[in-house]
This record gives structure tokens, sequence and C-alpha cells, in this order.
DNA sequence: ACAAGGATCCTCT
DNA sequence: GAGGATCCTTGTT
């Protein structure tokens, strides 16, 4: 079941919030609120992203297309996968850096209603469980790709309480990267919560990620 | 200008 | 567990 959230006070996330390294960041997005009109989502799982990582579309350099996640942090990097799923990443670290963190799944906080019409008629985790999903329920496109996260533009990113425990794990989907990148624990969730994608590579860590 | 391949999802077995 | 959908981005000719 989701949990109650009260996202009717929450505030948004300053933009130095984003100013770290994406492994570090990753885990304290758990429990952030993405916000699109009438649509809240409590983000679930996360996926860290870095410029030396043969799992990133960074790793062929600056492109137009990954320009944002060289950028300065707190903004949105939204691209095109299958040709069908937009995906959003939050981009992590100072400006001329590469690092990103991929919303791999959410929980539901409002718009439920909106959320089930933009997926189908569907309930239940399968509505917010991967990252094409997410793409879908916020109604995101490339053309958000760029836009700050840390300003009232459309699409915001609220604080949040931290989740009571921590999953963490290898990545999903990467099997083109370099066997020891596939293999770093860079896969976040809640351990709080059913809506998480592929729960059975991810194991529980004692000591969660400090808040902010 | 071309060919290859992808940070996925859904359906079927 | 396997395969097809679908189209843009990228690196190469």
């Amino acid at each position: 079941m989701p949990q109650k959230t009260d996202w009717s006070t929450a505030s948004p996330l300053p933009q130095s919030f984003f100013a770290r390294g994406s492994a570090e960041l990753a885990p304290l997005l758990l429990g952030k609120l993405l916000r699109r009109e009438d649509v809240v989502l409590r983000i679930t799982e996360v996926e860290a992203y870095e410029q030396e990582d043969t799992a990133c579309h960074a790793r062929s350099g600056r492109t137009p297309r990954n320009a944002p996640i060289w950028g300065p942090p707190g903004r949105a990097y939204v691209y095109l996968c299958y040709g069908i799923h937009d995906m959003l990443n939050v981009v992590a670290d100072r400006d001329g850096r590469a690092a990103a963190v991929l919303v791999r799944a959410c929980e539901p906080v409002a718009g439920l209603e909106r959320l089930r019409e933009r997926r189908g008629g569907r309930s239940g985790p399968t509505l917010l469980t991967g990252p094409g999903k997410v793409g879908s329920a916020l109604d995101l496109d490339v053309s958000w790709s760029g836009h700050a996260l840390f300003e009232d533009g459309g699409l915001e990113l609220l604080d949040g309480p931290p989740p009571a425990s921590i999953l963490v794990g290898p990545r999903i989907g990467i099997d083109y990267a370099d066997p020891a990148d596939v293999a770093l624990p860079w896969r976040f969730a809640a351990g709080d919560t059913d809506w998480v994608s592929h729960p059975k590579s991810l194991r529980r860590i004692h000591s969660p990620a400090s808040r902010e």
C-alpha cells in the first residue's frame, strides 16, 4: 500500500541538494516527491550513473542528447529508450561532470485517477515500477530534458522524509557495460514499499543514507 | 547517408 | 523465460 505522505506543505529541493556524486545523491532521492500538475509521486527506486561508468550515456563523451548530464545539477535528463519509453534522470554533481540518477520506480501520492488514464486503466505496483512507466505517468517526453527541477516550472522535486530502510543492488538492463560496472551496487530502493521493480536482486543495508 | 543497438514493456509460453 | 515493438541517437562510411 502506498504510504500516506503530506505533500501539501512540501517545499522544493534547492539546487544545492543535487550537487553531489550520483551514488551519494541516489539514495537521498528515495522518499522525495515528483510533482507534475495534479500528479504527485514518491520516489521508491533509483540508479546512479557516473562519468567513468561504461553503463552511462556519457561514455561516448558529450553529445546533443546527453548534454544535460554534463551540466549543472538539479536539472532533468529525459531520453527516449527503445523508441517508446521516455526515461527521467536527475542530474547530479557539479557543472562539467557527467553524473545522473535514473528514477526507476515511484509510488502514487496524488492524482491516481490521472495515472490510471495514462497507464491504460491498470492498477497496483505495475503502474509505476519501471522507468518507462514513471515517464509515462508524468507524461514526459524529451522536450523536458534540461528542465530545472528546483524551480516551479511544471515539473518539480519536493522534499519528503527518507524511507524507513534502504535496499541496494546491481543496476538493471546494462549488460552492454563492463562487468565491473554491471556489478556496482548502484541501484537503491525504499525498503518500506512494494512499489519497486526487480526486488529479488536487492538486499537490505543496515545504515541508511543520512538525511540530506 | 547508413546500420546498429538500446538504462523497457508487454504478451505469450 | 523469450521475443517483438519502435524510432531516435550515435558512430562510421
